[in-house]
DNA sequence: ATGCTAAATTGGGTCTGACCTTTAGACCAC
DNA sequence: GTGGTCTAAAGGTCAGACCCAATTTAGCAT
């Protein structure tokens, strides 16, 4: 219309032309996903790998490398060594969703909502699923909590008592979510200081009642509570940022 | 004492000895994470970096390929090509997520448990931050599943739906998640035909009465009918599920 | 036998240098 | 204009060598 444009009725759509590498770490990684080899099992040797595939070390050594960023597998050096299948962890999903959240320097409220939303999940879940151990586990760290002495202290305390709920609600999903989350507001509340013994105190007493609800199974009760706390702890939170941090660079 | 030992009382714990290529990669990573490059900066090329870094070919090649797996740069090869500075998406979530999840055979329980945590709070969001562009975009989507003809049709457009939920809640990280939950439901319950009629007009009914939830902004309207909706449809999931998979076998 | 040391072996990590392929751009021929 | 050809820039692949780390294993001293 606009040009000479429509000589043709024949439309082809932009076509992959995948790498050498790419291509094997798929291979590869489709094989691991399947469950075909169980965790821990030996890859062959790269130099073995390249008689198979018929690639040169340098490709072979490629899709290792992808393959291992994925977390699908561990590289050790040495004899004895190699690449062995992993099934990736929840520390995958936190780094990814770390890189995330540094990478567009998102908002703290983005965070603070995605937290909203899921801790009283975990909170539910943990009643539910909890064993006698992260009960065990859920009071240790409060009590840490209670007894940090420093600002650095009592965060990583907190952050540690948060997974904790997250990990006693036994799903995975939502607990490598919750190390990722946590991760981030840890660092992001880190260089302010609105940690007082207030604070501190209202944290500690707060966590104590979500912690006894999980103790009694109460799966309501424990919403409720660990909807209460979050909320304020990052209104709290959002409030500080907002008298240190003036214009945060928002663009899209 | 025990043998020749203590001529010295310097003492040195393990150290660890990083890779050529991941310090590189480290060091990048954090200039890109900083904001220090805009998106789209290219990083100089391969053998500049070689000569600036005085490392080999391979090792650079090995960093660029670290951060192009965790999603931060792009490559591009031909004239004019090059590694670009990328900030990670949703996708390098979604991937994450779903390796964990394929990689683990994680019961379909979690994914679903997952869902009922984040899909309530994904519709408040859209209730509270959706603009025309969103609502628009919901509807058509809507419209694709009451008009979907076969079985996958539907669950590709059922997708569609709740992503755009998602999005319309503008919050990437629940974006980033949601996306990987709804392509793993996707994939789960592909094979297995329990989507009739009466099925799809269900789901039809329950996708309009949230999506006029979110239209009118009532936000505990949105929560409670996406609650209702998510939770019919992962018991519904769920107890197919256990009907057709005794033992998966499950290959191509 | 026992126990320690030293060599051999296996395997990943790095380097070099060459060549191939893809892409953008320019120039030319029809 | 349309299409071919050439060139330069950049990533992709390859082959081969060498370096370093972790184990085994053989040998030797006690």
């Amino acid at each position: 219309m606009t040009t000479g444009e429509a000589r043709s009725a024949i439309r082809l759509s932009p076509m992959e032309v995948p790498k050498a590498s790419d291509v094997l770490a798929n291979e590869l990684r489709e094989r691991i996903l399947s469950g075909e080899y169980p965790e821990g099992t030996p890859l062959p040797p790269e130099r073995e790998l390249v008689v198979q595939t018929r690639m040169s070390r340098t490709t072979v050594r490629e899709a290792l490398r992808i393959l291992e960023v994925q977390g699908l597998i561990r590289i050790k050096a040495g004899r004895a060594g190699g690449a062995f299948v992993q099934r990736p962890g929840e520390e995958s999903v936190a780094s990814s969703l770390d890189l995330l959240i540094r990478g567009r320097q998102l908002r703290l409220a983005s965070v603070h909502e995605t937290r909203e939303a899921i801790e009283p999940s975990c909170a539910r879940l943990a009643a539910l699923h909890r064993t006698a151990g992260d009960l065990a586990r859920l009071e240790v760290t409060n009590e840490a909590i209670a007894a940090s002495a420093d600002l650095d202290a009592f965060l990583r305390a907190n952050v540690d008592w948060h997974v904790a709920v997250a990990t006693a609600g036994h799903n995975e999903i939502l607990t490598g979510i919750m190390m990722a989350l946590s991760r981030a507001i840890y660092t992001a509340t880190n260089n302010e200081g609105f940690v007082n013994d207030e604070v501190r105190d209202i944290t500690v007493r707060a966590h104590r009642s979500v912690t006894r609800a999980i103790k009694e199974r109460d799966a309501d009760a424990a919403v409720r509570r660990m909807t209460r706390h979050v909320h304020s702890y990052a209104a709290a939170a959002l409030e500080v940022d907002e008298r240190t941090t003036v214009a945060v660079p928002e663009e899209d």
